[in-house]
DNA sequence: CGCCGAGTTTGCTGCAGCGCAAACATGCCT
DNA sequence: AGGCATGTTTGCGCTGCAGCAAACTCGGCG
């Protein structure tokens, strides 16, 4: 994706605004560089900007004294990620960190926040952005506190396939590397159980991959191993 | 609280706004009664009001197929439910069961999305309450991804207090009726489990209380809990 | 081109806590 | 005042999965 205005008119964040607004909003926003591994900010730094990814993905996520850590989100290009919506917190809860090599829009918050107020429709496309997450947020509170790993990871793969899935070949691949340690920080297990999972269902065809690297063969089967009632134990 | 423009100025989600809009938002609202446990709207149901709690709590819950069902959030006095900014879903994504006997403000939702558009200052606020909604929702998943059953309790308890604490003598009264089951509800963990642990604290005379009832004695005690690492592992 | 480190697989063991079952307490309704 | 429904406590067996340990594999760097 390449920063221009009318690129930036497709995003739900800016979707309400005019043509001359997101040329202002994009005419004070600097470029910025991450290599995979890098951060962008870590845990209780004092909140400065506002970013917006062009390309890439970022991994925001929280240390956790027990376990290793826990991801919120991986945020994807198009979604905006640091303060949420700019106006709560002066630092940060969460490390961020890219997946891949990233291209960032930045905004200083002062800036940002200008905005929110001269422009009522980025409150408008920001409120979207959030209700959104929130409800993804919701949505992976619930699976966690009511089901049970293999079933946490299975609608974890099925999410990620929703927001990163790309057709190749003979399935869909998670266009982004993502490692056994980082499904297990998104599902609230340990790298161990969700590689055996994992190796399962690898031997089931169900998904392949290697390395970092994740291709989902059979769609279905997911669906029925996450939505499945307890009853169907016909593992190995 | 009476609903009167006055003291909506105090609310988060009104704050940004000028006495004459908050008087066009009160003028355009009706008044509803909820006996305890009746409900606001059951999940799955469409979206047709934005509903705004003066005097009660009402609890937000999603059936899950396994276990009884999760509590999404317990909204108190001040703060708005049911479609989270007003812009997304057209189907209810929780049931609204009220805790005990409330008096709710509410709008239908076409004119709440009016307001909404008419008066910048409204979406502002309701970007913050969202914020901070979804700040709580992100420690929630945390906890449970990351924290055994009794200091998932701990700092549910604590954030109770946080919420709905009210001073009482020789410790802090949770100010709503509360089940065993709805601590349970609310962790992810059983009806069973939480008994054991909250029968535990009240010997050790930590919590008080009974039947609906939750009196937190110890408070320091709880904060030890909530936060000490594996290792303290004195119970009985 | 071989070493090194990051990522992954696999086995084994123990225990937290779920699931089931049943008795019990307490407030509410008639 | 009695009966009933709702909420709570407690016991017990079983198991999913965390915790530890170790081997293995691939990719990249010197």
């Amino acid at each position: 994706m390449t920063f221009a205005p009318q690129n930036l008119r497709r995003l739900p964040i800016f979707a309400a605004l005019s043509d001359a607004e997101r040329r202002a909003i994009a005419s004070a926003a600097s470029l910025q560089h991450l290599a995979r591994g890098e951060r962008a900010f870590s845990e209780g730094a004092p909140v400065g900007e506002f970013f917006l990814i062009l390309s890439g993905h970022v991994k925001l996520s929280r240390a956790s004294r027990h376990r290793g850590g826990v991801i919120l989100r991986i945020a994807h290009p198009g979604e905006p990620f640091g303060p949420a919506g700019g106006t709560q917190g002066s630092r940060q809860t969460t490390t961020a960190i890219a997946q891949r090599d990233c291209l960032l829009a930045v905004w200083p918050i002062e800036t940002w926040n200008r905005f929110l107020h001269d422009m009522p429709g980025l409150a408008i496309g920001l409120l979207g952005v959030l209700e959104r997450r929130l409800a993804v947020t919701q949505d992976r509170l619930i699976e966690i506190a009511s089901l049970d790993v293999p079933r946490r990871i299975a609608h974890l793969v099925l999410r990620l396939i929703d927001q990163a899935g790309r057709q190749d070949g003979d399935g869909v691949r998670i266009d982004f590397p993502i490692t056994r340690q980082d499904i297990a920080a998104l599902t609230g297990t340990t790298l161990h159980s969700a590689s055996r999972i994992l190796t399962l269902w690898e031997r089931q065809r169900i998904i392949g991959g290697g390395r970092r690297e994740l291709l989902v063969r059979n769609v279905p089967a997911l669906v029925d191993l996450a939505t499945a009632r307890a009853a169907d134990r016909d593992a190995r």
